[in-house]
DNA sequence: CTTAATACCAAACGACCGTTTGTTTTTTCT
DNA sequence: AGAAAAAACAAACGGTCGTTTGGTATTAAG
């Protein structure tokens, strides 16, 4: 990023961080594409070209979302998590939080799942490994539960399938994300058989 | 899309068929604002601006594929279905002839999960009610199965986005598609307690 | 108070975008 | 064979894109 190596603190009116606040906006909202420098300078007060002081390139400014994205939902899934009593209940909390930082909390969490790494082949490697970093969090927690192995992978995917989907079709005035979060993995944890109950 | 009224049947040697498949696959690829009209004419041997007397504009020629996308996969999906014996069959084949259009049969199929219609704001109306069109049969499907009706929503929600989330890890060298779709319908059929079944 | 790095502005660069316009080729139908 | 419609070409239009370059306030540090 810094092509030099920086010789003094940055400055207190920096607006780096500013930047990356509205960006995360633009693109989780109309996507990254959608999206231009012109479009970022404009929701900051700024010049497009001075956001080049900051980022090298529009990919490398998405990256920067993408990672601050996970940073942001890993911290808050691994504090609720911490809090939770038995494996089950811990996923659960994963759940919730998760969902709540996509769908109400976080433009950077929303970023992550709406941005596809293969939109931008540029980045993609990178934005793949970020994605998969904060998944293998999933990983453990499900491995947690004592499924017979063949079952793990598939749970995980169609837990985190179900929980990015949402939203798509989330709306703020339904239901709760802790709520969608919970319905969801009961998906999971009662049989859809043929019984009435 | 045509201005006038056709006074003679189409030629022999139509390209539209062409420049529509040209189109789907390389959307469903590099998604919708990373393929250009010249890239589609690359494609396709022809000059941009000749893609403009078959269709009206770049959104119009996404709709056009949204629309073959969903009258295809809905075609599939509807002949796996008549097939089933009970409602439980009937769900897994449809669930296996969505999977099987999503990852590897049908490029349009592909364009209508990847483009999100809020991606293409002027033709998002459309591009929705395209979807909703074609995932009642999932509702209906599942209304089959006599659940309790507080789970059928999240029945359907949680089966679709874990079904549609398998085009972000599919890879040509893993599992089937049909395999993957019993797997994830199985995730949902069998308890995810914590007993090692 | 000077100095030098920081953080921006102002203006443009070439490339590419979706689209339009006028013309020409090709095909079908009489 | 001739006329008319269909389907393409050729060439540009204005606009926007990501980005670069050179200059200028502003600010922290000595």
């Amino acid at each position: 990023m810094a092509a030099t190596a920086p010789t003094r603190a940055p400055r207190q009116d920096n607006r780096r961080q500013h930047l990356l606040d509205a960006a995360a906006g633009l693109i989780c909202q109309r996507g990254y594409h959608a999206t231009s420098m012109r479009d970022i300078g404009r929701a900051t007060d700024m010049l497009p070209g001075s956001i080049y002081y900051h980022f090298g390139s529009k990919e490398e400014l998405l990256i920067a979302i993408y990672a601050e994205g996970v940073r942001r939902i890993a911290e808050r899934v691994d504090g609720a998590v911490a809090r939770g009593a038995d494996p089950m209940k811990r996923l659960e909390a994963a759940c919730v939080a998760h969902l709540e930082m996509l769908l109400t909390d976080s433009d950077y969490a929303r970023v992550v799942v709406r941005v596809l790494p293969e939109d931008v082949p540029a980045a993609s490697t990178r934005l793949t490994a970020l994605r998969d970093d904060y998944e293998e969090r999933f990983r453990k927690l499900i491995a947690a539960l004592a499924l017979p192995r063949g079952r793990r992978r598939y749970a995980r995917l169609t837990l985190l399938g179900a929980l990015n989907g949402a939203q798509t079709w989330y709306r703020p005035d339904g239901d709760s994300p802790a709520h969608i979060a919970r319905r969801v993995l009961g998906c999971l944890r009662e049989p859809l058989g043929v019984e009435t109950q």
